[in-house]
DNA sequence: ATTATATGAAACTTTTTGGTTACATGTCAA
DNA sequence: TTGACATGTAACCAAAAAGTTTCATATAAT
């Protein structure tokens, strides 16, 4: 069934804001008015962004009184993370130095193992 | 340097045209025209497609006499990955089910796993 | 030299996105 | 039952995105 959802998860991420929300979701569920609170745009802008994360599942939402709650959905992240692994094959070797060099914030460094790095470049 | 690149990685992936080219790349370098013939648009657009991936370090470019080849660089996806693994830990004690479900593409079952399925619902 | 190929840049159009304010509804507290 | 709080929807607007066509430039082939 729905044979095309308006918003798929690439989609959804994009958005610097809703990734935000999803990071502060991830410590607990949250109503629409405190989440607003951290970001500097109306109420209804950030209803918005919640309505484009339950559309791809990101989110799912709990009524409780007169609220409703906000929780995160990290399951549905298992496609971007398929998606991922597509490419990680053309990356295999390379990607324990790198994680190396990420994890203790060297990224800037990389070049050190780039091996065009060669003062004259001889063809093939 | 490079305060605030145009586009992030983010961006660049969430259009399902610039992930289809970069699937494209990942089998060999290519040039625009190529690319453009797995498209109904027009090279120039491509073209634009491809500085965007260009601007996030996704593609590279290589001057080959007349053409241009465009080359993955799928280094680049490990931001995202970082991304992604801070969430994996909301994830953990799920993900072994879930990839079962998913590749054996039975994701519709999911909610077996679910507790929140009963038939009445008790408060806290 | 001339023609054909490969490409990017510019100007423009249409659609989508991200935001706003105003309004209607539902629930809690007095 | 009246007032305050929490929320979503509607109508609207501006800016960004994604596409088009036209043009200019560089390289290759004849």
């Amino acid at each position: 069934m729905s044979a095309a959802q308006k918003h798929d998860i690439f989609q959804a991420i994009a958005d610097p804001t809703r990734r935000k929300i999803l990071k502060l979701l991830a410590d607990k569920k949250l109503p629409v008015t405190a989440i607003s609170r951290h970001f500097p745009m109306s109420r209804t802008a950030v209803s918005k962004h919640l309505r484009i994360l339950s559309e791809s599942k990101l989110v799912s939402v709990e009524k409780a009184g007169r609220e409703k709650l906000y929780k995160l959905q990290p399951e549905a992240l298992l496609e971007l993370k398929e998606w991922l692994s597509f490419f990680e094959q053309f990356w295999d070797n390379k990607i324990s130095m790198l994680k190396y060099f990420v994890e203790n914030e060297e990224i800037g460094k990389l070049n050190l193992i780039m091996p065009e790095s060669n003062e004259e470049s001889k063809d093939s």
